[in-house]
DNA sequence: CCCGTTCTAGAATATTCGCTC
DNA sequence: TGAGCGAATATTCTAGAACGG
């Protein structure tokens, strides 16, 4: 019905950097750019020089410097904005609330910086035009033009005013190049919504009550009961946390066994990815495959092709060998010495074979 | 404050549409076709993709564009106070709810009633042409043009649908002619029955709690805070493992997936799997191996062994055997065991199951 | 937009449509267009105003006439049993539900594009012109003209908005090319008991736990005590779970970076990417779970069936992808796209330096 | 019983208004 | 005095519930 179209080409443009595209800390901006950043996409992104990349790890350059060299459209699917669910939900329960995003981004817009910028250090932001920045930027990304709605807003979420005779806003979690944390940044509630949900409005009623839970006496009333829940959920998380905790050292292992593995068949120029495709094809549904056929139109089996497999794969018999060979060592190194050095994980598991049960 | 009055100006012009001084009723059709009709947009698309439009409100910016463009006469006409008398009062705790009012005057508007009026005894009103009403009519009076969210509000305020296959809504207070009963009509409580649960009971609790404790929580002395702030981390709490356990999942398959690439053209059976498996699964791999091959001697893929195919699969004497299994089950099977079978992740998600089951 | 008036009668008669043998996507876009483009409608007006169709489905009976008038080879081409697999047993109990065949089919005609069509990523989708939609496309499939009862289905099988100010929806297992994957897409159930309201899962997990305070804290103790050590509690959870979503980012940088050290060595160029990226997915742990679960319940390896894993490559389209996980999406690069993309862990990272001390 | 359609409600965020410290 | 907040309304997205096929 409605279309409710409209203004979507902004929010678009915006809203999978803020949203969900933006990178992990420890990758480098230059890969981070790549990644988050639109305007710079991979296209116009010359190679970053070597110096840019902070990483500590030898390996972790050279992975950043082949990415780096991918050609572009390759970059372009690589970095192109998620579009995962989960991802993309970001929108409602998910992610950071709309309003920091939208209002990060914002901050973050170069075009804008005269009229809203980061302060100096990044960790605050200046409304240097009021009037302009309501007038033509507000309602760009809300539904009003209201000066003070927008600094409500900015209540809501913790901000607060840092200098006096400036509108210049801080949050902790509010940084420049930083979107990540804005998850960090929780929307203040308005009541008491935890216990029933059902009994927001009396206790607005009786103010003065002090004693006496609600109004009504009501028979779960109690605080011990509310504790009880509170209790209970912790449990829950607990659980849960250790849970996440074992699973992710499983997935760390998994990965750095990857890493061995691989380390062990550095030399694997000779592999044709159209075989890869094979796997994908195979799983695609009827055309699909098709497609695949035909690129690959040599070798088939189930859809793929031998021929290129054992063409190129004869050579399972050669990796295996380059198996035991050489360049294990670099890559394992350098990964390992970040993942199994990590502590924490090791630390929360209460209980690993919960874990698998 | 600084200028936030600046914007005053700006405020005042739009804020005159929406609250109050939208078009009357007694406006000729055509000059509400200048102020409404997508026609006189800047776009030449006849029907502007939404995406075209660069900022959400440019439809109000348009309006107000072209309404401070008319002829003086028309702007006085049109911004001179609404000569409804609730209209004057369309104000917050004044009198009705904004939205009764608004949409009493829609529907009484004579100008409008191809689009929308009232039914034939005056006590329902009916949308006779949802899309233009949507496109050209809500933006004006409301901050949107979604059809579905002026039906939220109408049951919001208690209207019901009354005719099937027509968009003919009724509430006993909403009258042709008689205005004055919309003071009636109540706009439905959030908490809905009240039925009290324990709410305020947090007032009972001892106010020298002051821990404050929770890492976000206000310097609020009540305990009732303290419980709200603890209630609302763990929700938050909740949240983040949710999307933890989600992120875990995706990572996990992303490893299988990749070890299973990797496993086309790698023979895994000569790897020394002790560095692969130190730890996990191993345990589990004995009898799991017995049934790899029970179930699965000869892998078939697309009616093919791969087994036979890439003469890999003869080995699975150990662990490491059915973990390296065929091209690329093996190790697939290896990893996949371990996260894929690991129920916990599943477990933990809370809401997501609500979310996408 | 709609109207909604009731022709029931002709609905049966267009109704073959509907099931199976709507526009298939193959169909040329000239015949397409007689078919859906406003342009075959009698009335000369290029944007018909709806008020000028005299009846509700007009268009429909239209299009039923046009259809009934074109050449036979034509008919024949357009009545063909759709040769899409999932078309085919567009019938109840036999695949997925018929809604999630339709809106699939919808979605991938070519013809249509303009109104509804894949999103970037083949992950989402969108309804670009909702009221074209609604008065054209809908009623030839479903027995309504109503974008949201289309809405509302949507959201029963899990589909969420990914982007406001957009109609863009997304399900995990609703993708571009993948109509196999429909049949994870469950119908939410009508929701049982449920007299808990928002603690549901709590109960389940812990029967037994009628006590209140889990582990540390006393039961009965002052509540302020109480309070304090969930306070606590809660510290220490949060405190995990930034650790977790640390390790997280760090694991999928990892495999980022391990995706671009691979493709040092490999020529993917030659790769269709969208092949490749169509797949992924699982971004969502559950379904993860239940797919393991559920879909390959037999075979087992460290928790893990292996018989989908052997049986797997025959049938993509089933539990394969989830389940194996192998070859099929591996380097589905897209990869990058989810894992990067995904904001939540990012979110929660207060300090990533801590926890790689 | 499942699925589809309709109508209404829940729940979270967003916007406005007014008050208070 | 104005920065921040409570509270009401508004907007959005999703879910509940009734009913028919």
């Amino acid at each position: 019905m409605n279309d409710q179209d409209g203004l979507t080409t902004n929010q678009r443009s915006y809203s999978r950097h803020s949203d969900c595209c933006h990178v992990s800390p420890e990758i480098p901006r230059s890969v981070a750019n790549l990644l988050i950043s639109p305007e710079i996409k991979p296209f116009n992104n010359p190679k970053p020089s070597p110096s840019l990349i902070p990483s500590r790890l030898s390996l972790a350059q050279l992975i950043n410097a082949t990415l780096n060299s991918l050609p572009c459209f390759v970059s372009t699917i690589l970095f192109s904005p998620c579009k995962f669910p989960h991802c993309l939900m970001a929108k409602r329960g998910v992610g950071p609330a709309p309003f920091l995003m939208k209002t990060h981004h914002m901050v973050e817009a170069a075009a804008t910086d005269d009229v809203i910028s980061w302060g100096d250090n990044g960790r605050s932001f200046i409304v240097r035009k009021p009037v302009e920045f309501a007038r033509d930027l507000l309602p760009v990304h809300f539904k009003h033009n209201n000066f003070s709605s927008f600094v409500r807003q900015l209540n809501t979420y913790g901000f607060r005013k840092v200098v006096p005779d400036k509108w210049e806003f801080a949050n902790e979690h509010f940084r420049k190049g930083e979107p990540h944390l804005l998850g960090n940044i929780r929307r203040r509630k308005i009541a008491p919504p935890s216990n029933g949900k059902a009994n927001s409005n009396q206790s607005v009623l009786l103010p003065s009550t002090t004693t006496t839970s609600s109004t009504t006496s009501s028979p779960l009333s109690s605080p011990s009961h509310e504790l009880v829940a509170l209790t209970n959920e912790n449990e829950q998380l607990k659980k849960d946390n250790e849970t996440l905790s074992s699973e992710l050292a499983v997935a760390k292992k998994r990965c750095v066994e990857l890493l061995g593995f691989l380390s062990k068949f550095v030399d694997v120029k000779e592999l044709d990815f159209r075989i890869l495709m094979e796997g994908d094809g195979s799983s695609v549904a009827q055309e699909v495959k098709e497609e695949v056929e035909e690129e690959c139109p040599d070798f088939k089996l189930f859809g793929v092709r031998l021929k290129g497999v054992c063409g190129k794969k004869r050579v399972l018999s050669e990796d295996t060998d380059t198996c035991s060979g050489v360049a294990e060592r670099p890559m394992k190194i350098g990964f390992n010495s970040q993942w199994m050095g990590s502590v924490p994980v090791a630390r929360m598991q209460h209980s690993s074979g919960k874990v698998c049960h």
